[in-house]
RNA sequence: GCGCCAGUAGCUCAGUUGGCUAGAGCACACCGCUGAUAACGGUGAGGUCGAUGGUUCGAGUCCAUUCUGGCGCACCA
């Protein structure tokens, strides 16, 4: 018997240098490390150069640590949109940028110099030596977590000009801001006024809520009467005819505030009740009357009538210590809790007091000076005396003028401040502020008018509920509290006047800035006024006030929320740096609807009057798989570095691309694991595509396009143009609504449906066993040419590292650069015949199945008999063997189901040696081998 | 407590203006291939659409209430 030839080595067999094993997470670093050496950010912006641009704007996030899986999904997300742009041929130099300033960094600053103990040391010195050491340990703080920061982003593969990055604390950056303020200033926006803050009597000075310490502390509680001014109006207010003048009954643990006392808040909707207690006529919440009478000891209580809060709304009392009345006002944070239901209000000294005594139109009144003790407004009585020493005073006072019904000691939770471990007061201080309902003085709306109207009508949302979650949060947003007491910040350029007032107009700002903007804001705590000032004309500011003597000024030392800052980056970055305004988009969680958003918003329409993006995208939180938040001190938390490691930053990549991104994200190690395997399994069509490229002619794309678009549209490659087409358009509209996910999906499904199981499997039989240069397999090889041209386009905005090692092993040595290309737009309609021939596929994949039951395990042992009752699959019955995997397809215009023949059983259908296909040519050949005459021919026997 | 958002197969998600036996991918199970091979192909099972009530001939889809979770705000004299 001769030994049958072995036709393996006749046949075209895919080759190719494209590894199945991406080995991603050694691959990705050395690929940066060329990115870089060779200049890939500048490569591909001078490929863009005259291009036009697309501005998108980089938020910038806190210089405060490593990044973590939030950043990443940010930071992935926006670089998602850069190389999208860039594909679509855009120019979009974008530039990556950090939020240096504020309390977090001094906090952690301060701590570390208290634990090394250098605080004390600090303490020897002047205010301003003090300031700048302290800012001088900040600055080095900020610039190590940006560098650690800027590598790990850039190990995310973001493309950005890490470069030339922003700071909020770069002098440029800086001066840019205050220019903002200054046109704000100009215009009118700014203004100055009481406002209450926690304040240290032992520091003297404004504290935040991350400075202080929460400690149980002993206060005196006291219950306070205060006399009704008018008898008959309570009358008619509870419909009673009393004859006594009953009193308004409040509640207070801090008896010091009682002096600046200027009204009593009800709760609108809540009962209040008209009793006698122990003989004296008393209003106290009617469901807290049993309550009070038991903790005051009353002996006998009865109660007259009732009346609604509202009711009481207008009211005055008599002051129990001062020679003034005050009034009842409606507020709706009142509860029935503790107290009396009337409660307290001190608009100088409380949070809720004030903004109540701004509704009002109450004055902001605060008797208590900045070491903690009365002024001359107070009662004479408590002059000079500290707060605490008025507690007592406060107490004995109303205990003899009789307004006193109880006091007792109260063991409360009380704020101390976190260095000196002593209670702090709530104290009202002067702040700058920028007004949102001012009409501004140059003829314009106000603030939150031009806020609303942007919002409503020109900006884009994606999603669009996030125009309504802006809007509600601009509804409601107070006046912007603008100054905070600190030292890490970027100073408020305003000087004091002998007589205590502020002296600032936008000429000395922008005086000031000019300093700044060369020797940075540490300027402002190294310079003196004069100096500071030394390019600001007092004679051409019309702003200046009167008889202004330069020489008696001193510096104050507030500086700026960093929200200020942060929300000057439209000017400070994208106008300082002729970048283009407004912005195309801006892009962030959805938290920043109250911070980055609306903050740039207001002062970007009170100096341009437009706002400084087109567009908005927001995405939600990242949570546990179990819809929890991820904390590290829940444990929950990924770290990026794990990830990286595990995964590969192209995996994380992938995965955010296949999130839907509004609302939350929930994340977890098995999601990758997820991520990674539909990753490999577009590798590997990739991979099938190219290492069946190996000995293809060497074509430009136009060629292998034009070579493509030859081959018949009812030929398996005309079906692929159909489809490739379609996802070309499909993908790119996705980038262009920023749905990523929609086009993560397309590219999957493409490349796992229509390539894996659709072309790859039909095409073997011809890439494989034609002869090399056979017109249907260089088809096929042009159409698997073009395809991989188009996915390694639309796959670059994700797999920048991937897409471009297939396009190097697709174009091979002087490949052009990948990210230098774009679309090719391949214009091909889908053809609907091809829905049938695709019905009849799976209807004989069907068949087969069940024949699977009869024995014929391996396809290619199947014939089939498709019926083709209207004669629309006869065009493409040279394909169809190939599209269902099987040897032979007839049509029958009579049949009704798919009938199968078992061609073992077929003398006229052997196996042919080498295609393995029982085709009905197959036949012994002069080599000895069983062969097709297709097979025959190309072995040349 | 207030505002915004989400709750559909084990997991991630589609379900357009109310009209289907509620779909897809993954995972899973089973089968095939062994010339994409630490690959590839096929088939299959899986859901009372968070809960309750209502509108309607008809609701995953509209309305009300409620539960769970997220973001932001407020949190007490």
């Amino acid at each position: 018997m001769p030994e049958k030839p072995d036709y393996k080595a006749t046949l075209n067999l895919p080759r190719t240098s494209f590894p199945m094993k991406a080995n991603l997470a050694q691959a990705e670093p050395a690929t940066l490390k060329r990115w870089q050496s060779q200049g890939m950010a500048d490569a591909v912006a001078k490929a863009r150069e005259a291009a036009p641009a697309f501005v998108f704007h980089d938020g910038p996030p806190y210089a405060n640590g490593s990044i973590h899986v939030g950043h990443l999904l940010n930071k992935v997300l926006k670089d998602f949109v850069v190389r999208t742009a860039i594909m679509e041929g855009r120019r979009c130099h974008y530039i990556p940028g950090w939020d240096c300033h504020g309390l977090p960094i001094e906090h952690r600053v301060m701590t570390g110099l208290v634990e090394s103990g250098k605080a004390a040391k600090l303490e020897t010195l002047s205010a301003d030596h003090r300031r700048m050491a302290i800012r001088r340990e900040c600055a080095a703080y900020a610039e190590k977590f940006i560098k650690t920061q800027a590598v790990q982003m850039q190990r995310l593969l973001t493309l950005a000009d890490y470069d030339h990055p922003y700071y909020t604390m770069q002098p440029e950056y800086e001066a840019g801001t205050l220019e903002v303020f200054a046109v704000l200033l100009e215009r009118g926006f700014v203004f100055r006024q009481l406002k209450p803050v926690h304040w240290s009597i032992a520091n003297r000075t404004a504290l935040a809520e991350a400075e202080l310490e929460y400690e149980d502390r002993v206060d005196p509680s006291i219950f306070v009467d205060c006399e009704a001014c008018d008898r008959e109006r309570v009358n008619a207010a509870f419909s009673t005819q009393c004859e006594c003048t009953p009193s308004f009954m409040i509640w207070t643990t801090t008896p010091w505030t009682l002096p600046a006392n200027l009204a009593i808040a009800v709760h609108p909707r809540e009962q209040y009740a008209l009793c006698e207690m122990d003989g004296a006529l008393t209003v106290i919440a009617a469901s807290l009357v049993e309550k009070v009478a038991k903790v005051v000891g009353a002996e006998s209580v009865s109660v007259k009538a009732h009346a609604l809060g509202s009711a009481l709304v207008g009211l005055e009392y008599r002051h129990p210590l001062c020679d003034r009345l005050g009034r009842i006002v409606a507020a709706e944070y009142v509860t029935m809790e503790d107290g009396t239901g009337l409660v307290h209000t001190a608009p100088g000294h409380g949070e809720d007091d004030y903004r109540t005594g701004l509704r009002e139109g109450l004055p902001i009144y605060c008797p208590v000076k900045d070491d903690g003790t009365f002024d001359e407004t107070a009662p004479e009585w408590l002059h000079g005396k500290d707060v605490w020493a008025g507690n007592v005073l406060v107490i004995e006072r109303l205990k003899s003028s009789g307004h006193l019904v109880h006091a007792l000691q109260f063991t409360h939770s009380y704020p101390h401040d976190w260095r000196s471990r002593t209670p702090v007061i709530f104290r009202a201080t002067e702040q700058w502020f920028i007004g949102v309902d001012r009409p501004g003085n140059h003829g314009g709306s106000s603030l939150r008018t031009m806020a609303l109207e942007v919002v409503n009508s020109s900006v884009k949302f994606f999603p669009e509920w996030g125009r309504n979650r802006l809007r509600g949060m601009l509804d409601s947003r107070p006046d912007w509290c603008i100054s905070r007491q600190r030292s890490w910040g970027l100073p408020i350029p305003a000087f004091s006047l002998p007589d205590g007032t502020a002296f600032m107009t936008s000429a000395s700002v922008r005086a000031v800035a000019k300093c700044i903007k060369t020797a940075g804001s540490d300027a402002w705590f190294t310079m003196s006024p004069a100096q500071l000032l030394a390019d600001y004309d007092l004679a051409a500011d019309p702003a200046a006030p009167d008889g202004l003597d330069l020489s008696t000024l001193t510096k104050m030392h507030d500086i700026f929320d960093v929200w200020f800052e942060a929300g000057s980056s439209w000017n400070s970055v994208m106008r300082a740096r002729s970048l283009g305004y407004p912005s195309a988009l801006y892009l962030e969680g959805s938290d920043q609807h109250r911070g980055w958003f609306q903050l740039s918003l207001l002062p970007a329409l009170g100096v341009t009057g437009q706002a400084p993006f087109e567009a908005l995208v927001t995405h939600g939180f990242l949570v546990d798989k179990d819809g929890r938040k991820m904390a590290k001190s829940l444990g929950n938390a990924l770290e990026v570095d794990t990830l990286l490691k595990d995964f590969g930053a192209e995996v994380a990549r992938w995965w955010v691309s296949s999130v839907s991104y509004d609302g939350d994200i929930r994340i977890d190690l098995d999601f990758f694991r997820v991520a990674g395997d539909s990753y490999r399994k577009v590798r590997n069509t990739l991979r099938f595509l190219l290492s069946n490229l190996f000995d293809a002619p060497a074509w430009s794309a136009d060629e292998a396009l034009k070579m493509a678009l030859a081959a018949p549209r009812e030929s398996l490659c005309g079906w692929l143009l159909g489809e490739l087409s379609q996802l070309e358009r499909d993908v790119r509209a996705a980038f262009a609504e920023y749905d990523f996910r929609r086009a993560h999906l397309a590219i999957f499904n493409f490349c796992n449906d229509t390539l894996s199981a659709g072309f790859c499997v039909a095409a073997k039989d011809r890439l494989y066993c034609d002869s090399a240069d056979s017109p249907r397999r260089r088809h096929a090889q042009a159409a698997m040419r073009i395809t991989m041209e188009v996915l390694c386009r639309l796959l670059a905005p994700f797999l920048p590292h991937t897409a471009e090692e297939a396009w190097m092993a697709l174009r091979g040595e002087g490949a052009p650069l990948l990210f230098a290309q774009t679309h090719l737009g391949i214009s091909r309609e889908r053809d609907e015949r091809w829905a049938a021939v695709r019905a009849a596929v799976a209807s004989v994949t069907k068949a087969l199945e069940v024949a699977k039951e009869m024995g014929i395990d391996n396809p290619l042992d199947a014939g089939v008999t498709v019926p083709d009752p209207q004669g629309v699959l006869a065009p493409f019955l040279p394909e169809l063997a190939d599209l269902c995997g099987i040897s032979q397809v007839t049509l029958d215009r009579a049949g009704a189901s798919v009938v199968v023949r078992d061609l073992r059983t077929d003398e006229s259908a052997q196996r042919c040696d080498r295609s393995w296909r029982r085709d009905g040519t197959v036949k012994r050949r002069a080599d000895g081998g069983l062969l097709s005459d297709r097979d025959a021919a190309v072995v040349g026997v």
